[in-house]
DNA sequence: ACCTCGACCTGGGCGC
DNA sequence: TGCGCCCAGGTCGAGG
């Protein structure tokens, strides 16, 4: 589900109510999304402890406390939502044309698999279908040293991110472009979505080598992944299935995509049917005409 | 030091 | 209604 641009609506969601609450009780459903962390000593690192920032780097969120760390990281289906108690609960709603999944906010249910109670009556809830998320603490650690840990590169959005950071990166790899940008190593926060997207508005095909996207094209192509970033963040995320923030709300930048999942489709920009193929390994929609 | 591919999970949609 | 198959916003580790 979640991109840098999803993530992000989250934790500017989770922001406005969270800072200043204090936890009073942890409660594990599914210790599988601990990925190895004892049960009991996730719940003594977060036990009254009170939340101070939340922060994003790429796909991650950490949560700092005095003496640990909270890492969230949302996988394919993961959701990190306030249940509060100044709101009704409301029941899933489908819908009939798109599918989407909408509720401002409900009660654990089988995939609810971590609960924290808040001293206000609320409780921040992560749920995960498939699980492929995670959510554990470690030793109170600093933000350069989260980014180190685990493995993460640069964050488009962050002033470090340049057309010579994407160039230096690029000039050695023979892989496929799209495969570099979903390299969380290399750049964090591009998925699937926005690795289609910025590819389609930089008109590089997802397949074109690596060393061989320079000059022009790079511009472009630094240009646009910033671009459909900000668009998405604007949008308040892309909902495909089960994206929603903190409060429960969908995003609406599944309209305004141009090329991701839109393959059979007429192209955008010159109407031809987009292409599909799979590239490093993911459904990949493209427009053999304008993407070169 | 790459790169590709299967594995990890669950559920929805579709064809028969 | 049911079953089997394919598909899905993401990593990881094994093996080439």
């Amino acid at each position: 589900m979640p991109e840098l641009p999803e993530v992000e609506t989250v934790r500017r969601s989770l922001l406005d109510f969270v800072p200043g609450r204090k936890i009073v009780d942890v409660v594990v459903g599914d210790p599988y999304v601990l990925r190895g962390q004892p049960v009991d000593q996730f719940q003594a690192s977060l036990r009254d402890q009170s939340f101070q920032d939340l922060e994003r780097h790429g796909k991650l969120l950490f949560f700092p406390f005095d003496a640990q760390t909270l890492i969230v990281h949302l996988g394919m289906t993961g959701q990190l939502t306030l249940r509060r108690p100044d709101r009704a609960d409301t029941r899933f709603i489908r819908h009939h044309h798109t599918g989407l999944q909408r509720t401002l906010q409900h009660p654990p249910d089988q995939h609810t698999h971590i609960s924290l109670m808040l001293d206000d009556g609320s409780a921040l809830h992560y749920r995960d279908v498939r699980k492929f998320g995670r959510v554990f603490t470690i030793p109170q650690t600093s933000r350069s040293e989260i980014i180190a840990r685990f493995r993460l590169g640069i964050d488009p959005l962050t002033a470090d991110f340049s057309p010579d950071y994407l160039a230096g990166g690029l000039r050695n790899r023979k892989a496929p472009i799209k495969a570099a940008l979903l390299d969380q190593s290399f750049l964090a926060g591009l998925g699937n979505i926005y690795a289609d997207e910025a590819l389609f508005q930089a008109r590089i095909r997802p397949g074109r080598a690596c060393y061989r996207v320079r000059g022009r094209s790079l511009e472009a192509l630094a240009q646009a992944i910033v671009s459909v970033l900000h668009q998405g963040l604007q949008a308040g995320g892309t909902t495909l299935r089960d994206f929603v923030d903190g409060s429960g709300q969908s995003g609406y930048n599944q309209e305004g995509l141009q090329a991701y999942g839109r393959y059979g489709q007429p192209c955008l920009a010159c109407g031809d049917e987009l292409r599909r193929s799979t590239v490093a390994g993911r459904t990949t929609s493209w427009c053999a005409r304008c993407q070169k």
